[in-house]
DNA sequence: GGACAGTACATGCGTGTGCATTCAATGCAA
DNA sequence: TTGCATTGAATGCACACGCATGTACTGTCC
């Protein structure tokens, strides 16, 4: 096995490097499958918080801790939650509406949006953030995967 | 860096490792991001199907590749694509009205549904096939990380 | 100043998804 | 055989998403 490589070779080692590729591939789309599904339900159950609202409220503690401001630009926050800049509009439109959150005009550019935790948001947050960080601990590092939804309970 | 552990430790210990598994987090849902968007894009616009429709064409060619089978039941179908039920069936409606699959009554127990590859099925999946590990390629091997959608062009 | 391209966010719309439910078929027990 | 719990799949419904577009604002060029 030194791969030294004659002709014949480089098919298999084509295909290996291709079965190791979508390995890498279904690997990453259980992992990802079993953790949202079991963070939605969790955090939905629990908290009444979905997966991306709970990424969003982090982003904004994290913001506040990093440079010590009060409010993250909504156009910042949206590439970092792999979110569309729609969603992210209405997303942040359901966190006010929880008041968690606080939309308010950007003074220096007046197309902008300054998007701020409330205490509320905060403490959901910090409520949140155990079960989160444990959902996690399960679907990632214990490799037992719950598969979840219908498909799971069958 | 010896970790020998007074108690003063164990805090910056758990914190260490819930920074990896946030860290482990945060790469698995950028590059699956990534990766969905980019092939959803790709095999769409190209070759008319969806990522998860990909999927369960090969979950097909599989079947029939691995056991010879000639068809597959939709419950064995659902959880290796990750789908509830629901959505499964919605899918495979979605193939069969593309002429793609065909879907049979069970004859041994006929509540059940076979699922099976048509020639254009087949054909369908081998073209899409080389783009579909192209674009993981792109995605998952190289770590460029071409977001997608919206906020991946502004 | 006025016209115009570009930017930031909101919104109409179509679509895919999961949950709850429904319907048909099966297996088991009385 | 009849009755009933269970199972496999389809469907009503609500919801979150992305794309395309609309609206308000900014900056630049004339």
């Amino acid at each position: 096995m030194c791969y030294g490589g004659g002709v014949a070779e480089l098919d298999s080692l084509e295909a290996s490097a291709e079965a190791g590729l979508i390995a890498e591939w279904r690997e990453l789309l259980a992992r990802h499958a079993a953790a949202v599904c079991a963070l939605d339900r969790e955090l939905g159950e629990k908290h009444g918080l979905g997966m991306s609202e709970f990424e969003v409220l982090e982003r904004l503690v994290e913001g506040c801790v990093a440079d010590g401001r009060h409010a993250l630009r909504a156009s910042e926050l949206a590439p970092t939650v792999h979110l569309s800049q729609s969603a992210l509009s209405r997303l942040i439109a359901r966190l006010e509406k929880a008041g968690l959150v606080t939309r308010e005009m950007c003074p220096s550019d007046r197309r902008g949006v300054m998007i701020a935790l409330t205490a509320a948001g905060r403490e959901r947050y910090e409520q949140a953030r155990p079960l989160h960080r444990e959902v996690l601990g399960q679907t990632l590092g214990g490799h037992f995967a719950p598969l979840c939804g219908e498909s799971a309970k069958g």
